[in-house]
DNA sequence: TATGAATGAGGATTCATTCAT
DNA sequence: AATGAATGAATCCTCATTCAT
């Protein structure tokens, strides 16, 4: 986070509520000027241009993400209870502000310029890959059932996790993300875990 | 598809073309009209405006959708197997022609018009609730699974579906979305079917 | 001149009067607009782009001193009547029409593109490679002195053909120059010409 | 030169070189505290406006030019040899420091200011007078031709000698200016030295 | 002294759309 | 029926300049 000024933070956290309210076609120059509330020139002393504001972006969702992802496997718990944090430690921080509501909008944001779009696939990419790691350790423990592929296992749970985040939003947050994703959790546990065990 | 003209058709399907290849941003009446060879008023004699074109899309897809999901529920198959088809039909739909993509693009058509969005969302809901009513008939058929709800078990399988679907689209049509969504379809089956069965 | 549409010949004309009254800097395409007396975009149904006017001026230009370099070398005249020529007859057609003022302006173009330097350049070569030819045919056939090269007298006769026509123009139009420039025709006249004949 | 402080001469330079690199667009506040290595306010410590700077850079300019045209006239040599000197003088300059590439670029300067366009003008006319003062007393001595006036005498060594610049400049410097310009003077010397001298 | 931050004015260009023909 | 020409609004971005610190 220290690689970015505290102005820039300032842009780009009013950047990311810009597309979460009104969508990527939503984030000109001018209203983001207007909602830091100064000239549209000095947002150019903060960022090189729109492509620097989107890189920069993407560098802050997945500083965000890695964090997130490092509460998930931190304490020394099981497989299952990790995929639960999975689910738990990224829906209280959506819910917690829904402005950056992370992942979501990576997709969003893919503005078909190749080095934008390769930053983006990377975020995505991250929790994609932990999820698997932490699944194929599960599976290697005994704890996950083996019967299923590790690559199988990783596309249902990330799945469920990515389309669970955008009914939430579709729904304009109709409902408890947490509590819903607490249940999802379950649920999955249930579908994944080593019945033998 | 009788709601169409022929001409319509045809921008419609360049539309989606334009869309797939480079985003919504690279759907301009300017390309557009270039795409189908002729000139950029000739393209409002066929629609009143760009957000008709943008409904009009949406309407097709949703044309296109419904049979999909007619095919998958037609015969008298067991659910389980019905959801191998939902996999099937969808992915062998995509793979063969890539322009539409159907249902993947449909979030990148979100421009933030109420109309439109609620059109958008329309689609979307209407293969979930699809999906959801085949895994009801099955739970209460005694072949799917019954300590997982039906919403959760819905979750889970729109979830691969439609990451596994983002992914193939991601790795720049990398690997083969046909085969891959059998394995996956398989691997759900494993999953969800009632094991005392 | 066939090349250009009847607009397109419009905007080179006033892009060239805009720069002639105050500079390549006052080539806007607010300004250029202003003076067509059309809007800003219409600009760009006539060309691509600020580029394609500076290189349609340049096009335009050479057109215009090729059939200058025609005249002068036309007649089966002496090579000492032709550069007498050369000087006359461009000096007419400026000032006839002070807007484009022809060569003068082709340095001030230089906007230091590739593409277009090398096209101004061109221009600037004909007039001198022709003025080469000239001489040395004059030399072959013992009307100019040979005692002084080819390449020297061109760039004595060059010179002071620019020069005359940079200080009429920094002088603002002060004296007459086709008036001035029969004077200095003259004088080279003397200078060059073979004595001995 | 003592009018301009350390600071000053430095970002005169400075500037000369961004002309000289990329012409007068090139010059902007922001590209001369780059290249003077501080930042943009500093440079309105060391000059009131831009103006001011192009204003500095014509003086200092100007005190280049007179140094060379009082070594040109020096010495008590004949006025054939100072029309040499006048050649060799300023080529070996410009050669030796092609960042000021010294009038050449008094006439990109151009700005349409009409002090600054006054100011550029007058060293212009600086040169050219001198060298007609040098003229005319040769013609009274009786070294150079009287035939042909003063005036059309001046534009033609005047014109070889900015033609000859120029074409070094435009070739981007693919010959050796010195060489060429001692082969020029020679050449206006055999056409205007006195012959029954 | 030096500079980071800010800005009004203006730059080129694109967009969806209309209108005269 | 089809299009060339035109446009108002908006896009990103740069410029010279000022001001608070």
């Amino acid at each position: 986070m220290a690689r970015f000024s505290d102005r820039q933070k300032e842009i780009i956290n009013e950047a990311l509520k810009l597309i979460a309210n009104n969508g990527i076609q939503n984030l000109t120059i001018k209203n983001l000027s207007k909602a830091v509330n100064f000239s549209e020139p000095a947002i150019y002393r903060h960022f090189a241009d729109k492509k620097d504001i989107l890189m920069s972006i993407i560098t802050y969702l997945t500083i965000c993400e890695k964090s997130i992802l490092k509460k998930v496997q931190a304490s020394g718990v099981s497989a299952l209870d990790q995929i639960d944090n999975f689910f738990a430690e990224h829906f209280h921080q959506i819910a917690s502000e829904r402005n950056s509501t992370v992942m979501k909008y990576s997709e969003a944001l893919l503005q078909h310029d190749p080095k934008l779009s390769k930053a983006i696939i990377s975020v995505m990419h991250l929790s994609r890959d932990t999820l698997s790691e932490i699944i194929e350790a599960g599976q290697k423990a005994g704890e996950i059932r083996t019967d299923i592929s590790t690559k199988q296992l990783t596309i249902v749970i990330m799945g469920a996790f990515r389309f669970l985040m955008a009914s939430w939003q579709q729904s304009n947050f109709a409902f408890d993300l947490e509590v819903e994703g607490k249940k999802q959790a379950e649920a999955i546990r249930k579908m994944i875990h080593n019945q033998g065990h």
